[in-house]
DNA sequence: ATAATTATTGCATTCGCAGTAAATTATTGT
DNA sequence: ACAATAATTTACTGCGAATGCAATAATTAT
């Protein structure tokens, strides 16, 4: 019997480049073929730059013949710019995300901007998604969690332009977007008074969440300012089903208007009143949201709102960070849109 | 008169590094600080390499003080791993796909793996977008887009994992992931003409939506081996408003049940039913829809559909990326998923 | 204690492209 | 036609981290 015979080392690793995910065409295989320097393939790829026609033809042909395709990592190590950024979302539920996220995209887009997604399974992860971030070089961070003054100053301190979305941090300067939470629901408290509502209900957000307080205390002040005092108020997270337990909590104080502190919450208090209390919506009770969500304005629910003006938000989201991208010493600026008052069928406005 | 006399050079560019961010810390600069190599550092950050307990505090002490991170792109240069996916939406208004992206998105943060957005505003943009996400050097893509042949050859060419969520290339072998449409309509069917339905119709997606087709196939198919025939089809595009107009072109043939091909047209429907038609549901007529997003399983549609299983879906779309990138000769697989009938109150079923 | 191992660490190189200065070529003026 | 100038092109270096290999230190075996 013969002795375990190794078969030659070539048959053994037939190919030692282990991952070998297909040829890795490099602008030296292009300049190769194209019989050109690898620089001038670069500059061939870099708009606006010094090239002849010529050149430029025959490095194309080459390209193409090749499938090249730039490495954009590599250009984003040496040109300090990754062209991508960060946004950074907590709540993918309320479906008013969704739709900032995909008019982000949008406006980023248009700068040749592309967006990495980090979402939060838990408000306190959040540190450990913005050392990521910071990881990948985001040449900036949109927003829309909750943080804290120390992880500002983290962004400061690498020149990161961070821009929160509907968020402000107390005494800390930093670049916002918002809609006008406080006129918002004023303009809904006036329309309710006006129409001759008498006793008021809050869904609110989370207490922790600023925009929830925002909203709560805009519509709480405009009430009181009118005359109207103790508004009962039952806390919830924004979903649908605390919409629908809000409910519970505040029918037995008779309320005849519910000002919900978001769309989805204020969809989850419609279904509640009709379904489980048999209220005719807007003769019995009216209800009220915030957003302008899609489903929100669908006949099916016509629900009267503010409309933030999401696109809008976005694009100016997108342009303070490219602004500070290009000029990083740009003093931190707040930016606020007022929403849409959209009067639906869900309350009975004046 | 003296010649012009140029200003000492290091005056006239007093900052070198006109990009100047922030202090770009380096494992170099954390090497110093702590008085040893760079590939020390380097090793520090990577789990499970060969370092001894005293350097690894060494190091980290030194990285906190300068709060240094490693830089995820000159990593991924020399790995030639980038730990970006790309997804590719093509339909943002769907609320079905932010679920998706969603759980992706959890699904790949699991393994370290971050998201790309990319999102066709029409169609035909697919090409620019495949060119971007091969820039990026992205492991792998996920995508829900139609997709010709030749873009598939493209990934296979340059070894990049695709996986097509609830698409299919006819002829043409493909990574993908499915929810089983055929099925999930055949069960709606059943349960449909089970419950005495009669009279149907469809308001379909899109002609060239592989989804509608084998969607409205599998329920007319079914219909037809119970001998029901020649079922009239709206032609919607998914859209919300679309299921408001195929109810026009539907009533006059009086069905007393209209299958839609996703949920948001099927609340389109049931809102013009209502609304426009005066129609109870289900007592006068029924309405399914498929997905099962999150609004039509609220209280005020409570639609009867087939729910995706978007987790799983995800996850497995996830999985298989992942072994593929370990694996680039895996060859590829369809991974089918039934979808769960969800009851509502939006159809009589038996 | 000394050789033989084994565990750590440092050196030098590499990833793919962009920018810089120097070299080359094309263009223009006279 | 020839210098002067402008337009291109090239060679070379470095972005920041990972890694094979050699050097060294720490352990273990003998």
């Amino acid at each position: 019997m013969q002795p375990r015979q190794r078969p030659p080392l070539e048959l053994v690793q037939p190919d030692k480049t282990a991952p070998q995910k297909g040829p890795r065409v490099t602008s030296y295989d292009v300049a190769a073929l194209a019989g050109v320097s690898q620089s001038a393939v670069s500059r061939c790829f870099k708009p606006g730059a010094s090239v002849s026609k010529k050149m430029r033809a025959r490095v194309m042909k080459a390209a193409r013949a090749l499938s090249y395709q730039p490495n954009a990592i590599a250009r984003s190590l040496i040109t300090r710019r990754s062209n991508l950024a960060g946004v950074i979302l907590s709540d993918f539920t309320n479906l008013h995300y969704p739709e900032v996220l995909f008019e982000l995209n949008q406006s980023f887009s248009k700068r040749g901007v592309h967006i990495m997604l980090f979402t939060l399974r838990r408000e306190r992860d959040i540190d450990e998604i913005i050392e990521q971030v910071f990881q990948y070089r985001v040449d900036g961070v949109v927003l829309a969690a909750t943080l804290l003054p120390r992880q500002i100053d983290d962004f400061e301190r690498r020149g990161i332009p961070l821009v929160c979305f509907n968020r402000n941090i107390q005494d800390k300067p930093v670049n916002s977007v918002c809609c006008d939470q406080i006129g918002g629901e004023r303009m809904l408290v006036n329309a309710l008074v006006n129409a001759g509502h008498k006793s008021f209900g809050f869904i609110a957000g989370p207490n922790d969440s600023l925009v929830s307080v925002q909203r709560t205390t805009g519509a709480r002040d405009r009430l009181r300012e009118l005359g109207l005092d103790d508004i009962p108020v039952a806390e919830g997270d924004y979903s649908y089903e605390s919409g629908l337990a809000g409910v519970k909590k505040l029918v037995k104080h008779k309320p005849d208007a519910i000002i919900c502190a978001n769309d989805v919450m204020a969809m989850g208090c419609m279904d509640a009143l009709r379904r489980e209390y048999h209220m005719k919506i807007p003769q019995d009770i009216s209800v009220v949201g915030f957003d302008g969500v899609a489903p929100a304005l669908w006949a099916g629910y016509d629900l009267t709102t503010i409309r933030q003006p999401v696109k809008q938000m976005s694009e100016a989201a997108v342009e303070m960070i490219m602004a500070r991208v290009d000029q990083p010493d740009m003093p931190p600026e707040m930016r606020v849109f007022s929403g849409l008052l959209c009067a639906g069928a869900s309350a009975r406005t004046a």
